[in-house]
DNA sequence: ATAATATAACACCTTTTGGTTTCATGTCAA
DNA sequence: TTGACATGAAACCAAAAGGTGTTATATTAT
C-alpha cells in the first residue's frame, strides 16, 4: 500500500473507495483506529495505512490520547478539488450560461 | 496501465495528473490521438491508454473520423464528484464560520 | 496496387497499491 | 510490576498501474 514517504495529493487520496468511506466516517466524530476498523472488512493494519495516506494528503488529523490515536476529518484540502472542478463547471452546466455571458460581454463591447 | 475491462470510476480516473491534463486539453477542442500526444512527454501508446481510462469513466467521448479517432471532454460524470464534494462543504464552511466567530469575539475582547 | 499514416492491440517490464501477518513499543489497569 | 490493549513498523505478496516497444489493421493519398 502507500508507504507514504512522498506526500500524497488529494486526488490520489480520494481515489480509493475505502478512503472515501473513511472521510465520511471521520467527518462527524473523532475516532481511534480500533473503532474505525470495526466499520471495515479489512484488517486494522490496512485501515491504518489508509489513514496514513489521508494524513499525508492533509485530509485527516491525528491526535494522540493516551495509548490511542484518534483521527478526524480535515476538510481544507478538498478546496483544491473544488477549484479544479470549478473549471469544468463551465462546460457541463451552462454551455448556455457560458454562451450568455459571452454574448453579454459582446454587448458591452458594442 | 489500465487494461480497462472493468469500468473505471471518476475518482480513479482523475487521480492521475496526466489524465487531469488530458481533460483540460480536451475541454475546448476535439483532438486526434497524435495531436494529443504532442502535448505530453510520454509515448502515444501511453496517452492512448489514459484516454481509454477516461473513456471508461465516461469523461471523454470518442469519434472516428476517417483513419483518426478524435477525443473530446464529456463533463457529465464530474457531477458525481461535485455531489460527493458537496457533503464536505458543510464541514469546511463551518470551520471558516467558526474561525470568523472566533476572530470577531477576539475583537470584541479588545 | 502500393506506400504512408493513425491508431488499436499485444506482450512485456517495473513500481505502486492494497492487503496480509508478525513483531515491537508504549500505555493503562490490577 | 506484570499483563492486557492500541497502535505503529516491518516483511512480504499478488495484482494493478504506468510505462515501453512491436505488431496488426484500417484508411488515405499517389
Amino acid at each position: 500500500m502507500a508507504a507514504s514517504s512522498a506526500k500524497h495529493d488529494v486526488f490520489q487520496a480520494i481515489a480509493d473507495p475505502t478512503r472515501r468511506k473513511l472521510l465520511k466516517l471521520l467527518s462527524s466524530e473523532e475516532m481511534p483506529v480500533t473503532v474505525i476498523s470495526g466499520h471495515f472488512p479489512i484488517s486494522r493494519t490496512a485501515v491504518s495505512k489508509h489513514l496514513r495516506v489521508l494524513a499525508d494528503a492533509g485530509l485527516v488529523k491525528e491526535r494522540k490520547v493516551g495509548r490511542e490515536t484518534r483521527y478526524k476529518l480535515e476538510p481544507q484540502p478538498l478546496y483544491e478539488l473544488k477549484d479544479w472542478l470549478q473549471f469544468f463547471e463551465l462546460y457541463w452546466e451552462n454551455k448556455l450560461g457560458a454562451l450568455k455571458r459571452l454574448v453579454e460581454s459582446d454587448e458591452q463591447d458594442l
